[in-house]
DNA sequence: ATAAAGTATCACGCCACGTCAGAGTCAAGG
DNA sequence: CCTTGACTCTGACGTGGCGTGATACTTTAT
């Protein structure tokens, strides 16, 4: 049995705190002695630790009570919608710490940012960034993909989707031979050919993909799936098929610059 | 010269936040006519315009009052402060995210968190690891997805993927029931809650990623694979998930508009 | 002239306690 | 036994930035 006062000083909380518990329902005291005493027992103390590991979460008292007296709670999607909260007001923070960068460099002189800019654009132009990006990914390629691939009759769209699958197979079987050999960029090309039956993919768009592969959660798992470390080996070399055709590209540029 | 009303749809706060500035002495109204009405003239607006922005990088009112009243202000140090203690704050939010993060997944079984740290995983070797992540997280903001990723332990990993599996087969389990039928767009919800373990994507992102998996021939591959019909059914609910989403959010900013 | 919209001033509510104030309670030392 | 000092109780007010009424007045539109 522990007083107010062991018990603050054991968890770290103020006197006043538990108090407060009492007052709110939250934590009551396991007795209370004809003086008035509060007395917490050891399952008291296991509560207020529950009691401060969701405080600690930035969960408000009222949840938190909701959470504890309520075993059935669903304290999965509580927690989940708990961290997008928390994510919003990171994303919030961030743009928030742009700002006042830009403002530290504006009073410095060290950049022309007009009043109507100051006054006006926060999250708008943040906002604009993530479209283009989604945009540059996504957008060009969907568009055009539905009507080519509704265009082929069903047996052209399963030889496409099995040669696809052959590509991928072709390179696990030379994965051995590491992501920048020769055998596996030119398997990458069928790999390159093939998406042609879908769209012309732009080499932002190969490379998003690349990354994709490894980092979107379905793309991994289908790929996962054929064989375990097959995502990071495609975005390896993808990578790197992407960067010898950039660089030939730029060659080329160079080249008929030369003429 | 704008009455209280006028003055607030303009700048888009509440007549109580007027009033409230007038009491303390934040802003007071350029006159006041004999039957107590407040009138505001342009000088009002522009200081107005100026405390919303220091307002919006969260600077307490009273010192909003002082940058304001004292022009020599020693603002550039203020920001600096105020920019430190936002960068705090983030770090903060940051140990809080991948807590609740480990909670979730602790919860989902598929880890095993012993309850020294669940209860007391704000020690010092923890924090520091998470310092670690953060800087993983916003050095190189374009891998975000792989390092938060690859921050996961295999077992996590194993759980986010199985997690996401389970909505898919959710999803082929009703089906039946339409694409935009509630059960079928709240089972996209958990689709949506489980992308976040990779990324925050916005509305275009979402619907992006409905159309490929329709039109993309890998993503097509993958969910032909748990259902023939998989794909078109997905491409038209998360159509469907994502309007519901725009339209809300609109009117959302409709009804702020209308305050 | 009347209804609707706008305006004013109190005044309480919020959240998670901090901080007194005043009074009672307990253990230890002289 | 008495004092001292540490501890306890309840009750009440303060915090910040307004939201949300309640109630009464003024202006504008029909």
């Amino acid at each position: 049995m522990h007083t107010v006062k062991q018990l603050s000083t054991l968890a770290g909380v103020s006197v006043r705190t538990l108090h407060y518990y009492d007052e709110i329902d939250l934590l009551k005291p396991s007795s209370v002695g004809r003086n008035g005493y509060r007395y917490y027992d050891d399952q008291a103390v296991f509560r207020l630790q529950q009691i401060l590991f969701f405080r600690e979460l930035d969960i408000d008292l009222p949840q938190i009570k909701a959470i504890l007296d309520n075993p059935d709670f669903d304290l999965v999607t509580a927690l989940q919608q708990h961290r997008q909260a928390l994510q919003t007001r990171m994303e919030r923070l961030q743009t928030l710490m742009q700002t006042v960068d830009n403002t530290i460099l504006h009073h410095l002189g060290e950049v022309n940012m007009s009043k109507q800019q100051l006054f006006k654009g926060f999250s708008e132009e943040q906002q604009k960034q993530y479209e283009v990006e989604a945009e540059k990914l996504w957008g060009p390629s969907v568009r055009e993909t539905a009507r080519l691939w509704n265009s082929y009759s069903r047996e052209q769209q399963a030889a496409i989707m099995q040669e696809g699958s052959q590509v991928y197979l072709d390179l696990v079987a030379h994965m051995s031979q590491g992501p920048t050999s020769p055998e596996v960029q030119t398997i990458l090309e069928r790999w390159h050919q093939h998406l042609r039956y879908f769209y012309e993919p732009t080499l932002e768009v190969l490379q998003g993909l690349g990354n994709a592969y490894n980092d979107h959660p379905d793309f991994n798992a289908t790929f996962t799936a054929i064989h375990p470390d097959l995502p990071p080996f495609l975005q390896k070399a993808i990578l790197h098929y992407v960067d010898v055709l950039e660089t030939e590209w730029l060659e080329r540029e160079l080249g008929t610059l030369k003429e």
